[in-house]
DNA sequence: TATTATAGTGAACGAAAGGTCACTTGTCAA
DNA sequence: TTGACAAGTGACCTTTCGTTCACTATAATA
């Protein structure tokens, strides 16, 4: 049968804990999603509470996958106009991955009540960008594409402003647009500042 | 007896909701906060929803009386040091008062299941401030204290990071002196690179 | 003082929650 | 073919939830 229940059991998870968050969901539902009774989960989770905890073990060994190691660093930019086209890039992955999407909503909204989620949080939002982008910095300085500056400087004040943009798209899709063209609005801004 | 238990009932569903959300949060407790019995709730309000939309309902009026109208903007900085200054006062009164604490946690919690928590989230968190900047940006300019530039541009450039660093303190405060150190590092930065 | 509205109590209710369990079904190895 | 085990079912349990209601205490009003 379903072999890879337990995997869907999350997916499905990240899903309705994602718009409802953990205390507004309930097993019978979630079950239901699945096509299951809500019994049949408790074959392949303890509780409730397991099924959260194994959601974010597996968010977090995905965040480290994908965006905790160097190598995953997306090639330095040689011009400007590619800084901007590797941001919309950037940007527009993680505005329209529905994984990375429900992953931010559920941190978003479980960051007060679960310590692991709270740690994630902060690499999500903002110490995880800002490393990121201190490295794409210093390798542009170095190349003299940007000015000389403190790259973990210019790193947080460049994402940031990205990273508001991007909750504004997950709090209100219908802007998303808007954003989207504000970001590269910003992204040209930023390296007219900076760039050399 | 308590006259403005209406009135406490409120602070009170503040307080535990911008813990554990409206979700998470039951009426025995925040009955028990009070010093009352649960059905002594029902007496000021019918509904658990009620309380929410009364909260809504103040903190929507709280933002119009505090943030909504302009002659509330501070006086415009003479200097790069009164920049910073007004800055770091801002900070410090936005991270440190509780109720506003609260109520960016609250909205936090519940902006992706009410709408109109939704639309003062986006408020709170980015266009109220931008739009705060802009004003004072436009006059700094007028002066010559900053640099001929967009002013949106810059009002967002400059408080999106900002922003980001609360919100880092409304999820790790013990992080909170390091978050305003930043702060003022960061404002340093920008009033140096803007800056005329 | 008698009356009446208001605030608060405590027991109870139905619904929904998370979880258990004896049971059936389907799969595959021996 | 059979035995064993994992996957799924449906009835049921306990707890907790939001809410109601008959009642009491209080304090202001007529």
């Amino acid at each position: 049968m379903g072999k890879d229940t337990k995997e869907r059991i999350l997916a499905a998870a990240l899903e309705i804990f994602s718009q409802k968050g953990y205390e507004g969901t309930n097993i019978r539902e979630l079950s239901a999603s699945l096509g299951l009774v809500k019994s049949g989960i408790y074959k392949h989770y303890e509780s409730k509470e397991a099924i959260w905890n194994a959601l974010l073990d597996r968010m977090i060994a995905y965040y480290g996958e994908r965006f905790g190691s160097p190598e995953h660093l997306p090639p330095v930019p040689e011009s400007p106009e590619e800084f901007v086209a590797m941001t919309m890039r950037m940007v527009n992955v993680t505005i329209h991955d529905e994984q990375i999407v429900k992953t931010r909503k559920v941190l978003t909204l479980e960051q007060f009540r679960d310590d692991r989620a709270r740690e994630l949080a902060t690499k999500h939002f903002l110490t995880g960008l800002t490393k990121m982008f201190t490295r794409i910095f210093t390798s542009m300085m170095a190349k003299g594409l940007l000015r000389k500056d403190n790259p973990e400087m210019l790193a947080f004040a460049y994402t940031a402003p990205i990273s508001a943009l991007i909750h504004l798209c997950d709090r209100e899709p219908d802007k998303t647009e808007e954003a989207i063209a504000q970001v590269e609005a910003f992204s040209r801004h930023f390296i007219k500042t900076y760039g050399v």
